[in-house]
DNA sequence: GCCGCACTAGCACGAGTGTGCTAGAAAGGG
DNA sequence: CCCTTTCTAGCACACTCGTGCTAGTGCGGC
């Protein structure tokens, strides 16, 4: 075999390569030299990774969504399921740096999905995935099985992450975000409290 | 005076027209040829009332911020605030053809607007008139003056709104959505019922 | 009538796009 | 050593883009 280069760390970098032109210029501005030049190769490398652009950002795409899960995954347990819950929850507010980026990518994407079905698909999976953890979340917290009311719970908690996430965006670098958290440890406490009330 | 026709009859057409490209083929596929031939007319027309594509989009943006705040503003009013809380909220929600396709374009804006500046105030103000209404919401739900209460009530309807709008929007068109107006329901009845706690 | 301006129609240019293609460089296996 | 395969580098083509510009067209006012 002949000279050959890690091929998944060179993916990544340019996949680290697109965010950085999305959240810097905009989804428009993502062409294959724009991300070429961004991480420091030249086209014909980048087209010798990814042959069109479509694979380009769909491999981004996956990626992103790929990382987000790990990181879920990756917050240890502890035995409050409420602490666990609101530790989970808070990865997916656009509270550091990192998030931020994540959730501007993700619109980004969003909005371009119209155009490139494919990312259609991939959203499509991120947003079921994150529907099912928040109905795992609600019938641990309730200590109930699943039900309507679990399933409804976790779509509201779904909802109320989404919607704040969105808030968080449209609110400086600066200004602290912890109010959002405080948002979900209450609603994350109130399911809890059902479960009180059943086993009383 | 020669030949005048309605200006803004025009530049409403065009703004339309950039909503249904934006809706068909994405915010990228938005150009002053593309917009052009949607409405039906060249493109010296376009750029004789939208000189450049910034004009343009920019217009359709504040077009629909306009549009959307006319029906908020048009909803009647009856006597019980938790009806008209409800009946405003769910003209935010993408429940018909005509809400979806302003979620759609205002996630594209979104977008977009890191490359517009212009679309980022635009986006700001927007923002702010939501989040000001849900408050207002808020304080005539429970009844109560504006305090960090009421004040954290309402972001917490934003939120909820937002999220749900999201999940709406992943939801396949001809799937039933009242079950998120219920979900605004039963948030603006719990805002109510403070009201009631206080009263006695 | 006919003048003047709002509007229509479209050409032209330079820049940027995705992608097909080829030629060279480099590195591991024989 | 050389040979094969991967990777790099870049040219070329057809196309779209925004925008500057000019020539025509038709309507309202005099």
């Amino acid at each position: 075999m002949p000279r050959t280069l890690d091929k998944q760390a060179r993916k990544a970098q340019l996949a680290e390569a697109v965010w950085d032109v999305i959240t810097d210029l905009g989804i428009a501005a993502v062409s294959v030299r724009s991300v070429a030049d961004r991480a420091g190769v030249v086209v014909g490398s980048l087209r010798h990774v990814f042959p069109t652009r479509t694979d380009l950002v769909t491999f981004s795409a996956e990626l992103m969504v790929q990382r987000v899960q790990q990181r879920l995954a990756a917050t240890e347990r502890t035995d409050d399921p409420r602490v666990d819950a609101v530790e989970q929850l808070r990865h997916l507010l656009p509270l550091t740096e990192q998030t931020r980026v994540e959730f501007e990518v993700t619109i980004a994407l969003i909005a371009e999905s119209v155009a490139e079905p494919a990312l259609t698909e991939i959203r499509d999976v991120a947003h079921a995935d994150l529907s099912r953890l928040c109905t795992e979340l609600a019938e641990r917290l309730t200590g109930r099985p699943r039900d309507e009311n679990t399933e409804r719970a976790g779509r509201r908690l779904h909802a109320l992450v989404d919607g704040l996430a969105m808030q968080l965006l449209h609110q400086a670098d600066e200004v602290d975000g912890e109010w959002a958290v405080a948002m979900v440890r209450e609603e994350v406490d109130n399911l809890y409290r059902t479960r009180e009330l059943g086993e009383h």
